[in-house]
DNA sequence: CGAGCGATTGATCGCCATCAAAGTGGGTGG
DNA sequence: CCACCCACTTTGATGGCGATCAATCGCTCG
């Protein structure tokens, strides 16, 4: 995110935000710790289990979330049953960007996660109060705007080979962002299933698989499991992703 | 549009903006008369003819710009030189939305257009002291993202006939805005070629003309001229987008 | 060890791309 | 006014990429 916090003094241990991991990445950056206790009290922390609903498409907008930890995918379903991801959340994305009553997307957790949930009501009139936040949160939609329109070059115009190229270093430069962790360097976690990825890039499972199996035997990249790739060559893949 | 004008006392004749036909729709719409004036004489008026560039990808991003009249197209080439198209703008919608320094689309004139340019330098201390129209902006910035969406899930998922009867029904949702006068009932105006349909839905001309052609076939449009559809059958347009 | 689910691999199909040609219409100049 | 041109659109024939159908693999958990 381009916007630099403009607070860095540590909170102390009382303070409701105190260790939280994304107090200098997500939405909150641009409060100071004076206006971030308030603002945390008017909300809550909720927890969601893997493959668990937070708001369905067509729900009324009640609430919007902050992902702490944990992952999200954003999906709407066509009245026969197909599905396309619109995109993944990671911790320290805001969720619930809308001006309209309903949700248009459906959100549901991949893997357990933690989010600080606020009434739509209460946040609006915390962002009328402060001019930053309403700053922070155009600065938040103009990024996902720019993500979005990357996906629609994606599924418009490249093949299936370079979808998955893409979609892997997307995830690398996400910094696998919930799981740099206990990660070797160039190996990315995929918190999600491939029928997920495959939902997201606009190919079936199968595709998925065998676009996989082919950058490996390749030498692009080395698949440690199913849920975790080293990037062998990451030259090569932003050729391939062609963008 | 979901916010409503803030202000809709009439402009006299004096009045930079008198007659102005976006005034109420466009982002100018939650500005007074006494703000509006300042704003439009920070900036000024430009003119683009058919085809011609208003600013390309990569370029810096020094300006933003207010469609006044015309159409423009939000594109992006791959390096082969396949292209996609990621919107449209019609009369009223803003142009520019972005926090990084460089454009990430290439942004030219369909038709001829005329559009209010302002320095982003400018506008950023314009909108630093009128807190409605960051909010404005935020709107703008959450409806454009809802489209995208909307278009990663056409792009992702629908059949070429699912994504010719959206285009359409997008088109005449949008009151083909541009040009709803001298338009009789339930006609559209096509104001970009079938080579930018094409690239906007991510198929080719030549599927375009032929899904074209099977709803002429089956009654669903009546194809008036070659840049021109009636909506016969809206209903059934309606279950063939599938949306 | 066996059940069950997700992932992988293989064989064939179909939608849309590609290649090719003919039709259409607007603009220009004679 | 008409002939011509050129770009865009439409229509037709064939091909390829990714979908679909099907079988096997492999991991996790009981």
């Amino acid at each position: 995110m381009e916007m630099l916090p403009i607070s860095v003094q540590a909170l102390d241990e009382t303070h409701p935000c105190f260790g939280c991991a994304v107090r200098y990445s997500s939405v909150c950056a641009v409060l100071d710790g004076d206006d971030l206790g308030p603002f945390k009290r008017s909300g809550s922390t909720v927890h969601r289990v893997s493959g668990e609903t937070i708001f369905f498409e067509g729900d009324t907008a009640t609430h919007v979330y902050n992902l702490i930890s944990g992952a999200v995918r954003l999906s709407k379903l066509l009245p026969d049953g197909r599905r396309q991801i619109a995109g993944f959340l990671f911790p320290g994305d805001f969720l619930g960007i809308t001006m309209e009553d309903e949700h248009a997307f459906t959100a549901e957790a991949i893997i357990p996660s933690k989010l600080c949930q606020f009434s739509r009501a209460r946040f609006d009139a915390f962002v009328d109060t402060h001019p930053h936040l309403e700053r922070r949160l155009y600065a938040i939609a103009a990024h996902e705007l720019a993500a979005a329109r990357e996906q629609v070059v994606l599924l418009g115009r490249k093949t299936a080979a370079e979808r998955v190229a893409s979609f892997l270093l997307m995830l690398d430069a996400r910094g696998a962002s919930s799981c740099r962790d206990a990660m070797p360097e160039g190996d990315i976690t995929l918190p999600m299933s491939r029928s997920d990825i495959a939902d997201y890039l606009g190919l079936r499972i199968e595709t998925i698989s065998r676009e996989l199996s082919e950058l490996k035997a390749s030498r692009l990249i080395r698949l440690t499991s199913a849920q975790s790739v080293r990037l062998v060559d990451r030259e090569r893949l932003v050729q391939l992703a062609g963008g």
